[in-house]
DNA sequence: ATTGGAATGTCAACAACGCTGACTTAAAGT
DNA sequence: ACTTTAAGTCAGCGTTGTTGACATTCCAAT
């Protein structure tokens, strides 16, 4: 069944790129690049009694400073007890501020502290580091389709989420 | 900084797509698409009492019929006791059979039952499909690109882990 | 043959981080 | 006034990772 997918060709296109053992590649590769992905950060983390839930919430703070709890809500895809439960350990140790909306009083704008701001840098620094190097390793061609296949990858409405978020930093 | 180390000019190459925000990017598409990666197996594990791991677990047994529970540790990089955990309500609910090894008596060989296979295929068919359709999306030129990135994201153990699953499948 | 180490399994405890459900407070909209 | 919305809180639970301690079994070397 797979090599009868693949056997196919569309337009003189070859589609062996699609059989299921190319597939399943691709699924490994997922899993243990996502691996290396985390790893530089957790690591920072680890003994912080912060974990991959923090480091997310301060990533996206940063990226939206002002940004309701709602609206993180919406980008994290977590229920809003786990997410409290994150935001407030991030309040209470002075890394993350919490002001309440002038034009809706209910709202809560986040904003991340001077503290903040440096374990955020700490922690995508080393993210970055990473990434640039896998970047220059394999070229800019390669990193375009890296970026196309993950955004097929997604499922619509974070796609929507992605592309807003690539839209406000211009 | 950042613009600093983009702006230089290598070989006549533009090095635009090493900027920071070319990073964050990748880093946000990274999240995003490993949410949409997972959601599928997630699904239809949700309510069997199963999670990611059991996924990873019948996922590289499948792969590797017979492997070792040492073999397996080093794949999934998780502790034996974690991993033992998972192994046992495999093996209690007959998904995985434990053959003690004729060689090495002490070690235990892992194989998928019947019902093991068949919720592999469950799985697998179900991240399959979401790779299949993202793969055609953007053709096999981005697929390329894709896995050179992850696999330069990978730490260098798990590259050799990758390589060597692959070439035990030709 | 005894000893040392490796592979495995098991028990207990704990932490991170998801989830649900129920409830409160406050403010906005109608 | 009434309803809805945003946020916070409390209690409980499940999965999955961690350490530490300990038992068993077997191979291998002395």
């Amino acid at each position: 069944m797979a090599d009868a997918s693949a056997s196919q060709v569309l337009g003189g296109e070859s589609l062996l790129y699609l059989t299921d053992e190319q597939l399943r590649q691709g699924i490994e590769a997922m899993f243990f690049a996502y691996r290396g992905f985390t790893a530089d950060p957790d690591r920072i983390l680890q003994g912080l009694s912060y974990g991959r839930a923090h480091h997310r919430a301060i990533h996206f703070i940063h990226c939206a400073p002002g940004t309701t709890v709602n609206n993180l809500l919406n980008i994290l895809g977590v229920t809003k007890q786990s997410l409290n439960r994150v935001l407030r350990t991030l309040v209470e140790d002075g890394l993350v501020e919490s002001r309440i909306g002038r034009a809706d009083k209910r709202e809560r704008h986040l904003y991340l502290t001077e503290a903040g701001d440096a374990l955020e840098k700490q922690l995508s620094d080393a993210q970055r580091a990473r990434m640039r190097s896998a970047y220059r390793q394999v070229g800019p061609e390669a990193v375009a389709g890296f970026k196309q296949v993950l955004e097929a990858m997604m499922d619509p409405e974070m796609q929507r989420q992605y592309q807003r978020l690539r839209e406000n930093r211009g």
